[in-house]
DNA sequence: ATCTATTGATAAAC
DNA sequence: TGTTTATCAATAGAT
């Protein structure tokens, strides 16, 4: 792609080899971004420089990716009917139903937990103005990301539990 | 770079969509992997797709690249590195207050949309008597799990939001 | 850092 | 998902 056909092994001068490398993380860093807004998807680059330097590129941000990656977020993209799988299941029809409604009402009490949230932010705002929530006070901050994990970490299970309920109700309809 | 110049902003057609990230990460991936051998660095992707199944690319692995990355940088090969340089797009101070807000909002919206599939739910029971999610009518059938899907890829959306913030607020503690 | 001749990536069609 | 092909985009080497 540029004057002369390169052959894909180390470049032997170094300088030549750090110009390569600002080019090519630069171009690298362009597609990961176009594909992140082409796709609607997260994405998370990370490259150490020849001199060691951490470069790093995350849409929304690295540290999410990683960890979402890191806790194996599992998930079958649904809708495609595969062969032959377990019948195992733990989940008969009756339980479907039951399944459903417990479902709706947990959604219902992480809904107030949402709202807990908010008006523990509000509160902040109300008494100290507009402060930022990265200005709050260290203890609300920790208590606030707590929050958040545990609310997470409960969003999570149902998405467990509604991915479940889909596939049932894909096989249902068969 | 194809027949057409395209703008880049989501690919609103899905299968397209799917096809255009199935293109992309193979070119980001090949890139990469040139990216690492002609500069001999180490490198990892990690992205997930519109479906939100987990790719990942890595010269040598992506897990010690990862650690080393969290590590800061424990390897520097010229003992001059210092922070990463980072080009991350939303994480500036301003943005948590209203991510956050946003995103409280938000699991407003999913809340009512979960009653929402309560009363449906509870709707046909009424009609029926107590018929068993699984024998309502297929258009029943097909118009709840349209409704589940839907849900399910909000919230998951709104993990996605949170863990982003959950980084941020953590970010924030230092 | 900028400039182009070339190669490489890919959008659309099949 | 793979293959083909017309175009657009990235970049190697030079400045």
């Amino acid at each position: 792609m540029g004057r002369r056909k390169i052959e894909i092994e180390m470049v032997t001068d170094s300088s030549t080899r750090q110009v390569t490398f600002s080019k090519r993380r630069t171009g690298l860093f362009k597609k990961a971004n176009e594909l992140a807004i082409l796709c609607a998807v997260q994405i998370a680059i990370i490259v150490f420089s020849p001199g060691g330097k951490p470069f790093s590129f995350g849409h929304p941000n690295v540290e999410s990716i990683v960890h979402r990656f890191r806790n194996q977020d599992r998930t079958p993209d649904e809708g495609t009917s595969k062969g032959a799988e377990s019948r195992d299941e733990n989940t008969t029809d009756d339980n479907l139903n039951q399944k459903l409604l417990d479902l709706l009402k947990r959604l219902n009490a992480e809904e107030k937990r949402g709202e807990m949230l908010e008006k523990m932010v509000k509160a902040k705002r109300a008494v100290k103005g507009q402060p930022p929530v990265d200005q709050l006070g260290l203890p609300e901050l920790g208590e606030l990301k707590r929050s958040f994990e545990d609310l997470r970490r409960k969003l999570r299970d149902r998405i467990d539990d509604m991915e479940a309920i889909s596939s049932l109700l894909l096989l249902a309809e068969h």
